[in-house]
DNA sequence: CTCGAACTTCGACTTAACTGGAGGTCATGG
DNA sequence: CCATGACCTCCAGTTAAGTCGAAGTTCGAG
């Protein structure tokens, strides 16, 4: 029953096993979310990973973003202008900020559509769908859809 | 420069070709789809895919909600309740709506808030992140993130 | 009737995002 | 000081969602 004590050395690092436990993500998960640059960690002598408070908040934030539907590469993209460690500029976050703020305002604006049309076939009975906002720009969309592989150069300016 | 005349045999069925060029699927993902129940065609006497013009609003349908990310067994179960050809009936509908209503408001407000704390971040000067909203239920989120593997058994009760 | 574009199936390959196991190291209560 | 559990690396396997190519068939303008 060996329990790393409670009372956590050094009161600001939290071990893998406390992250993947707070934050309910495995820890064969975060190893891999360092592996593609999305967290990082300082390490024991002894090469254990030790992950300041704010990795936390890294993470919810990585789990937020890929719940709607963004990669993680595009999140990643997105932390990297961050600081691992240390607050980032003003400028830093503006410029994130403003990049994420268009990609989230549409993929907003499809959600609601979506379901507002859903609900409006429903109120107006038109059981075919015909006439929902949604699906009468039929042609137009596309562009670029998801899917796993990397059909269309992978950055081009907005994420 | 044999090409299948512009004006299409039977105007209400429309070839992979053209669904694929109008709705900016590639055929082979068409093909993909039918075989994960997502869209189906009728058949030529000589075995060729004819898809009713319908077939795009659902494809429309699919994409957006891809973008929004749904995965595609969860589209496949909403859409499995409405039948392939003809009209669904309004209890259809009604209960499609319903399931999906919940899960698209909660994915909606979690964008909200996400382009929200970014926002707030900004404009409070708040540079660490700290005090925002989305980052402050820390131990609350995970519960089911995403992932490829199917980690809590597949369907239960919501999508 | 012919010819090329468009279609068919089928199976192998790719990418993203994990997941799991083997084999070894670190840390700490007893 | 030693056992045990938490940690380490590396690598192979899985799932979802496509993508590609080979080899053969259908369609329809000329």
């Amino acid at each position: 029953m060996a329990k790393l004590g409670d009372v956590t050395a050094l009161a600001h690092h939290l071990t893998i096993g406390q992250v993947a436990e707070r934050s309910g993500v495995p820890h064969t998960t975060l190893r891999f979310y360092e592996d593609r640059g999305l967290i990082s960690a300082e390490r024991t002598t002894g090469n254990q990973r030790r992950y300041p408070r704010a990795t936390l908040r890294r993470i919810a934030f990585i789990r937020s973003a890929q719940r709607v539907g963004l990669s993680l590469d595009d999140i990643a993209e997105a932390l990297s202008t961050l600081p691992a460690h240390g607050a980032p500029t003003k400028a830093d976050w503006t410029k994130l900020s403003k990049r994420w703020r268009n990609e989230l305002d549409t993929r907003i604006d499809a959600l609601q559509r979506l379901r507002d049309s859903l609900t409006g076939c429903i109120g107006c009975g038109c059981l075919s769908l015909r006439a929902c906002g949604l699906f009468n720009h039929e042609d137009q969309l596309a562009e670029y859809g998801p899917g796993a592989p990397k059909l269309k150069a992978a950055s081009e300016g907005g994420i």
